[in-house]
DNA sequence: AAAATATTGTTGCAAAAACCACAAAGGAAC
DNA sequence: GTTCCTTTGTGGTTTTTGCAACAATATTTT
């Protein structure tokens, strides 16, 4: 397998990743467009980056309504370890956007330390937490997001996070209009209604997904 | 300063406990119920443990709207570290909802290994990751409620939730009515009105903050 | 290039939620 | 015990949202 560089194998060396790969029992799976990631919604605590790929996880309730619950990018972490779980009404489950290729580890033996207690399984653990910690700050960002009582006040919330994040008032929304929606658990055609009377208001501009902020002091 | 026992620093010694304090720069705090917690909303990033009373974090955005966006108990972790950031629009504070007793650390030093690399400050980290963990999967769990569309899938998702966790099917709100509207982030009276349909439906018995969950098929 | 599929854009209408206002009950403080 | 304040409980009214349906573009697949 070859090596991957991404943010949790930073500061380990090559020599040294190949071993921690034993260790952590690494296997590569490969997924189609729209495949379903096996194993994400099954029982088993998973762990795994994204090499190739996006992955979108999703949940679907019981009367079939879909929500967005997170986006994955390359070289992204996966896991079921820190986020989503199932209940009984709902299934959770994960899925390739495109061609995706996964690496997934054994998520118990990442505190397991191996005998010779290496340096590196500390830097892997520093590594995986900064990953937990960016993750988590994401999740607060969506419940601020999502904690807001309409549509308008949702998607501003949205933008002014977007502007923050990238300091760029034009921004160009990562999915779809229609998976837009679902990341704001709101009504497609609500949402659209929404941006228009934001538009005619002169507060945004759109053009598709690009998304220009106007007046910044409604954000 | 007494010795705190609590997650953060399960499986430290009290003598080297007392050392950690040091290197982390330990200090505690008090406030009065009602009263902000300083720290909290400043740009420093604080790492605090609540080893005595409640704490509660808070949005306010420009239209004076609250918004619950945590609660923090005895033992608890409180940080900016890994949790809501503040924008232009929006205050978000943490305020002490009894007596409060707070030991905050300064973070910056956890990562930074002392000379003696001390095995302790990695049991530490790895704690810490323990919590941020918790935290994260609370987070996601509340994404999963907030995802839902009306008020009623909200509150039964929270059942779901408060049954898989607690084990039991008789739920006591940990916080005022009040609140948990402010929680789900959807308007009291509405809430209410739909507790009570819940109710005539025979889907739930209410009596006062203790909600009974009677058609487990429902949630 | 044509066909199939997904996305964007728009509307009328019904349902749901927010907002507002008020009364009663419960607790805390004096 | 009385006062004050918070919480609980309820109802009417307006606004917002979700739903359904459809057309027009894009985009992807064959």
């Amino acid at each position: 397998m070859k090596n991957i560089r991404c943010q949790l194998f930073k500061g380990i060396k090559d020599e040294e990743l190949k071993q921690l790969y034993n260790c952590l029992r690494a296997r590569q799976a490969e997924f189609k467009g729209g495949e379903e990631l096996y194993s994400f919604g099954s029982g088993k605590t998973v762990l795994g980056v994204i090499t190739q790929g996006k992955v979108v996880v999703k949940k679907i309730d019981r009367n079939g309504n879909v929500n967005i619950l997170d986006h994955i990018q390359k070289n992204g972490v996966i896991s079921n370890a820190f986020a989503f779980s199932q209940t009984d009404g709902n299934f959770v489950s994960a899925y390739a956007v495109e061609n995706t290729k996964v690496v997934f580890f054994d998520y118990s033996n990442v505190f397991k330390r191996c005998q010779k207690a290496c340096e590196y399984h500390s830097q892997f653990v520093e590594n995986l937490f900064d990953i937990v910690i960016e993750k988590s700050k994401t999740l607060s960002q969506r419940v601020e997001i999502l904690s807001n009582k309409t549509i308008r006040e949702k998607i501003l919330s949205y933008l002014s996070f977007a502007v923050k994040n990238t300091g760029s008032t034009e921004i160009t929304l990562p999915m779809s209009l229609t998976s837009f929606a679902e990341f704001l658990s709101v009504d497609r055609s609500a949402m659209m209604r929404e941006l228009k009377k934001l538009s005619v208001g002169g507060i945004i501009k759109t053009d598709k997904r690009i998304i220009t902020v106007l007046k910044r002091e409604y954000i």
